[in-house]
DNA sequence: TGCGGATGATTGCGCCAACAACTGTCTACA
DNA sequence: TGTAGACAGTTGTTGGCGCAATCATCCGCA
């Protein structure tokens, strides 16, 4: 059947296998830290960010779980000290995300071994300059399938100024 | 913190952003057509396959979901007609899973629209000769990070003979 | 100032998937 | 031929996540 090897469909099959092909090795890492992919990803979101904190709907949007998942993994989080919760000066309804000593000390000690399967598994099979063409297929692609991956990134004194 | 910003860890986000964007795109027209990733993607495995049908086991390992995951999938799908068990003749411990005409009638309802989604926001938005050449890359991390995503691909009859 | 709708976060509920334990079957080897 | 261990598939249990409902708060507008 024609249909179903179409190469449009076989393109995003080949995406998919390579994607969860990575995400497997990647997740083997961090749960050698006790840490789940969602739980890295959260924290290095939050390390990136100014103050090295999120509102916990930012958080929602740049993960993009819903926010109820942000709060329970937030929660767990915050039950291993990774984290902290932290009351909005401007708006009660919202509360802040912020990352502990603790959470950064988590991912100082397990970035390296993540870079190090990165590198093993993508980065490193491809030659420099393959790569540089991928990476921006990948940017254009993802400027468009997710134009607000960016909710949050203006600092907390910026959004204080209005 | 240099470390938190290197540019093998923005590569690998990137690509987790840009494929997690294109499933929520194309997960939101299987839900319209009553199936999930999942579902999907288990059919069209089994429809792409010789006698339309897989094991179990290869059905998981083609998937990468546990053998658990795969008879709940399976039972789903059977409760709907999309898929039937069938024993194995030569070994009694195993079944096949095996497409019905309501599943491959299900998957040529729903094929189409998945089709103009990936061409909107995929393989449409890059140019002919860059899209070869990122297809290209990701074959060849393919091949590295998942050597056994053709579990099962001979044929029963083949199985039989060997 | 006061009110209605919008918004931020949390919680109850249900579904889904992994892990581990289990049953039945196969196979290698004595 | 008989047995031990491997293997295929299913089921009980557990934990994570999304959806919808809820509560508190904010803001636009009269």
């Amino acid at each position: 059947m024609e249909l179903f090897d179409d190469p449009r469909l076989t393109a995003m099959g080949l995406f998919a296998e390579v994607y969860t092909g990575l995400a497997d090795k990647t997740s083997a890492v961090f749960a050698e830290a006790g840490l789940s992919d969602v739980d890295f990803e959260t924290l290095i979101r939050l390390a990136r960010s100014p103050q090295q904190s999120l509102r916990m709907s930012d958080l929602a949007a740049q993960t993009s779980l819903s926010t109820s998942g942000i709060t329970r993994v937030v929660d767990r989080l915050e039950r291993e000290g990774l984290v902290t919760r932290q009351a909005c000066a401007t708006d009660r309804r919202a509360s802040y995300a912020v990352i502990t000593e603790a959470g950064t000390a988590r991912l100082r000690q397990v970035i390296p071994r993540h870079l190090e399967e990165i590198e093993v598994w993508f980065t490193g099979l491809v030659p420099p300059d393959r790569l540089a063409e991928f990476l921006d297929t990948l940017r254009l692609i993802r400027d468009v399938v997710r134009p607000c991956a960016t909710a949050g990134v203006t600092s907390r004194v910026d959004a204080a100024r209005g």
